[in-house]
DNA sequence: GGAACTGTAAGATATTCATCGAACACTCGA
DNA sequence: TCGAGTGTTCGATGAATATCTTACAGTTCC
């Protein structure tokens, strides 16, 4: 078997979307979901590549919560990069305002009403 | 029974939501399915109070577009009138855009991946 | 090597919801 | 008054999906 560079994850890469190929319905169906969205909402309040998947307050099992961070990739909101035994993220903010301009300021605002 | 003006309708008026009370996960949620995307973007695309229910082309039965009309109404994102035997529908463009500021422009722009 | 920690995968369950068929209500014109 | 046309409601069905539990795979540190 070849040797693996010092540091590098052995860990499957996680799979990302370009925010550019992604569908209208995708990106919507993915928003709009309560966890998800606080996922956003935490995510944003924060700085890139500073928070773990574990490190969200949702009322989910860490099962599920890896399926939503799998949902918000697909959607190329979520960026992902492997960090030691943790997997950090990141909000790709201009990629997806590029496609989908608005949307993420819809969401990111606090409104009353929710 | 007290009898009723003339012309004026004996059904149910439709109950509309006003779009400033709608939440934006019901918004969300109302816009992230084909059929009423397909519906918004055709309705988009004619006059307003021209087209009833029965007269857009998708793909579903009577019922269920019944249905996709009701959720659409309960985001505010479609107002009924009723027409002698039918029901006529109008974008609530300027309402619901001032309540979601580019929602609506984001689904009735044609851009190719979908 | 082993323990603790983090996240994913697989299988089972439950809930949501889109759809349909049938019955009903209303409107209009013959 | 009857019939055709339009839309809603109700109940049932099926599909999609959110969730959990359990098991597993890496990573780090002792």
């Amino acid at each position: 078997m070849a040797k693996q560079a010092a540091g590098v994850s052995h860990r499957a890469a996680p799979v990302h979307m370009d925010p550019e190929d992604v569908a209208v319905l995708t990106a919507l169906s993915a928003v709009a979901d309560p966890v998800r969205l606080k996922l956003i909402r935490e995510l944003a309040g924060s700085a890139d590549w500073t928070r773990s998947c574990g490190s969200f307050d949702v009322p989910v099992g860490k099962a599920a919560l890896s399926h939503h961070f799998s949902v918000l990739r697909g959607a190329g909101l979520v960026e992902q990069r492997d960090e030691g035994p943790r997997r950090v993220n990141r909000l790709r903010r201009e990629e997806f305002d590029a496609r989908f301009p608005g949307l993420l300021d819809l969401l990111l605002r606090a409104d009353g009403v929710d």
